[in-house]
DNA sequence: CAACCTTCTTTACAAATGTCAATAAACAAT
DNA sequence: ATTGTTTATTGACATTTGTAAAGAAGGTTG
C-alpha cells in the first residue's frame, strides 16, 4: 500500500475531513495542489471533496444583504413607495442586452435568499407562499439556522408541473432555516365551496390556517393575471375564471388570491375553493417580503404595493425601473 | 465614450454591483468572462472587483460547525471528557508531515472561528480573552450578525508586540457578531496590588467586572507556563513569577490566571496586579470555547478540562491525539 | 484648459482549475 | 482467493483565473 491517505473511514470522518479541506480552500486560499500534498491525495480527489462540498451545502457562501439593497435605485424606490428596503437584483449591467427570464429569476431568486437571512430574526413565524418564483429562493437560500423559528406553508397542498409541491417548498426554506415546519395538511384548491367550507372547518385545518394570521414574516411573490399564470398552470384556475377576475378589476395574484389595482381583495372564482392564507393574513404580517421578477409583472407589484402587502421588495432592474418611472 | 460600463456612481450603487457580481460570481457559478460580458466590463475589472469583495467581506464563507465536529476523534474525545462537542482542525492529511505552526494555527482559527457561529445564540454574553490565538480567531470570523448579542472584553487593557491590544480583539469579535461590545476600561496589569484594588473598586469598572460573572459563553485559549509564553511577551508575567508560579504547580494560564492540574486558581504574582475576569467567572459560564493549538499545551489543556473550564475545545490533530492518547 | 490622479482596458503569460477517460487500488461479497 | 463494485489516480487538455505592466479613458482640481 503505498503513502497516499485513503478515505474508508466513516460517514462522518469523510465529513469531517471534507469540512477541512472546504476551509483550507476557500478560507485560507490554499491551491488544489497544496491541499494534495497536504492530505497526500490526488489533485482530482481534491477537486472531487470540493465539487461535493458545493453541492452538499458544506460550504456555503453569503453576500451582505444590506449591500445588495445599497443601490440609489433601490433607495429611491424605498423611499418613494415607503417600504424599508428594496433590493434590486443585477443580473447584468446597465445598458446590455437582456439576459434570459431563466438567468434573472436565478439572479433575482438569489438576491432574495440573501435579503430572507437579513430581514427573518430568532423567533420569527414565518409564511411561505408558492410558485415558480418561491421556488427558486427556496433553492438559492444557504443553510443557516436561525433559532426558535417556524416556516407555515401559506397555500394548500399543490402539485404542478413547472414547481414541485406547496409543501416541498415551505419545508425546504424551514430546512434552510433550521426551522420547524407547519405545513397545511389540505389541498390547495377543492371541486366545491361546500368541501372547501368542510375542510377549512376541520379542527387541525382549522388551528393551522389560524396560524396564517398571526405571522411575523411572509414571503411571497406576486403574479399577474394572464392566461399563463402559474396559477393556471397549476390547475387551480381556468381561463374563464381568470377571465372573468380580469373584468371585475383583478390585477395581480397573491398567495392564489386576486387582488385589484388598490391591493383589495377579489373574492371571485376559484376564490371559496382555495385554501389559502386569505390577503388580510398577509397584510398583518409585520415584515413582508415581495419577490417579483418581470416587466409583466408591474400593474400586480404597484398593487400589493399599494395594498399594503409589501415591506421588502426583491426585484429585477427592469421592474425597478418601470416602477420608478411611474 | 464607447459601450463600457463605467462605475463613476456613489459608492452605494458600487457597493450594490460588488454585491451583486459577488452572487452571480460565487454564487451562481457564472464564470468571469461571463460576467464581464454581461456588465460590458473588461475581465480585469471583474477580477479586481471581486477581490475588492473577499477584502471588504462583501461575500463569506461559511463551512458547517457540526461536519468540524463530526470526526470519530472529536467524538471520542467529547465522550472521553465530558465536553459537549470536539472540533478537530485538520490542516493535513494523517501520517502527513507536520506544517509550521503558523498553518495549523490558521486552520485552528478557522474552524474555531465556523465553531462560534455554530455555538453563539441570540440574546448571548460573551466573554473573550486575548492572545495570539484568540487575535486568529476574531480575525477569521466572517462577518455574521446574531442579534442581540454582547461582548466583553476579558482582560484589561494591554499591548503587545505580537498581537493588537485586548480590546481590539474584543471589538473585532463584536464587529463581526454585530454585537454590542463592553470594553474593559482599566489596564491589563498595574504596577501594585493597592493601584489595581483601587481600579477595581471604581464604579464604572467594579459594573464592568462585575458583567464578567454573568456570561453566557466564553471564548479563551490556554498557554503553557513556559518562559515564552504569551503573557511574559506581553510584560504581564516575569520570568521569575513564572518560575515561581510553577514551582507552586502552575500547569497552565487561561485568562491571565494560572491554574494547576487540576484545574484550580493559583494566586501567586502577578494575581493581585491582574485586572481581569476570574476563574470563577469563566467557570460559571454554561458555554466554554476553548481554542488551543500545540502539542505543548496538552498539560494545560487536560487541566483546563479538568477544571470545568471548557464545554466546546477547537484544537489541532497532534494535540487531539496526545489528549487521546492519555 | 491643463495637469494630475484614479479607474479601466488591453495584452500577455503563468498558474490553477475543470473535465474526462482509462487505469489502478481498495473494499466488499461470495 | 476470486470477482465485482467503489473510490482514487494518472495523464492530458481545454478553460479559467491571477497577475502585472503599459496605455487609455474618465474625473477632479486649480
Amino acid at each position: 500500500m503505498n503513502k497516499s491517505q485513503k478515505l474508508s473511514a466513516g460517514r462522518n470522518d469523510k465529513d469531517a475531513v471534507l469540512s477541512n479541506i472546504a476551509l483550507l480552500y476557500y478560507g485560507e486560499g490554499l491551491t488544489q495542489n497544496e491541499i494534495a500534498k497536504r492530505y497526500k491525495l490526488s489533485r482530482a480527489t481534491i477537486v472531487n471533496m470540493l465539487r461535493e462540498c458545493r453541492e452538499r451545502g458544506v460550504v456555503e457562501i453569503r453576500v451582505d444583504g444590506q449591500l445588495l439593497a445599497a443601490s440609489s435605485l433601490g433607495r429611491d424606490l424605498a423611499e418613494r413607495y415607503g417600504l424599508q428596503d428594496v433590493y434590486v437584483a443585477l443580473d447584468r449591467g446597465e445598458g446590455a442586452e437582456a439576459t434570459p427570464r431563466r438567468d434573472q429569476l436565478a439572479q433575482v431568486s438569489r438576491v432574495a435568499a440573501m435579503a430572507i437571512l437579513d430581514i427573518v430574526e430568532p423567533g420569527d413565524q414565518i409564511g411561505v407562499a408558492w410558485g415558480e418564483t418561491i421556488a427558486a429562493v427556496a433553492k438559492a437560500m444557504p443553510r443557516n439556522p436561525v433559532p426558535d423559528t417556524q416556516v407555515c406553508q401559506l397555500i394548500g397542498s399543490q402539485e404542478s408541473a413547472r414547481v414541485p409541491a406547496s409543501e416541498i417548498c415551505a419545508i425546504e426554506v424551514a430546512n434552510k432555516l433550521g426551522a420547524q415546519c407547519h405545513t397545511l395538511h389540505a389541498p390547495g384548491i377543492v371541486s366545491s365551496a361546500g368541501l372547501a367550507s368542510a375542510l377549512r372547518s376541520e379542527p387541525t385545518i382549522q388551528s393551522q390556517l389560524a396560524r396564517l394570521s398571526d405571522l411575523d414574516m411572509t414571503i411571497a411573490s406576486i403574479g399577474h393575471v394572464g392566461d399563463d399564470t402559474h396559477m393556471a398552470a397549476a390547475d387551480i384556475a381556468s381561463v374563464q375564471e381568470l377571465d372573468q377576475a380580469r373584468h371585475q378589476g383583478a390585477t395581480g395574484i397573491i398567495c392564489c388570491r386576486y387582488i385589484d389595482g388598490n391591493g383589495e381583495e377579489i373574492r371571485t372564482a376559484p376564490y371559496d375553493r382555495v385554501i389559502a392564507a386569505s390577503v388580510a393574513d398577509i397584510k398583518a404580517a409585520p415584515k413582508k417580503l415581495l419577490v417579483v421578477c418581470g416587466r409583466d409583472r408591474l400593474a400586480a407589484t404597484r398593487a400589493a404595493i399599494k395594498g399594503g402587502l409589501v415591506t421588502h421588495l426583491v426585484l429585477d432592474r427592469e421592474l425597478a425601473e418601470a416602477l420608478m418611472a411611474e
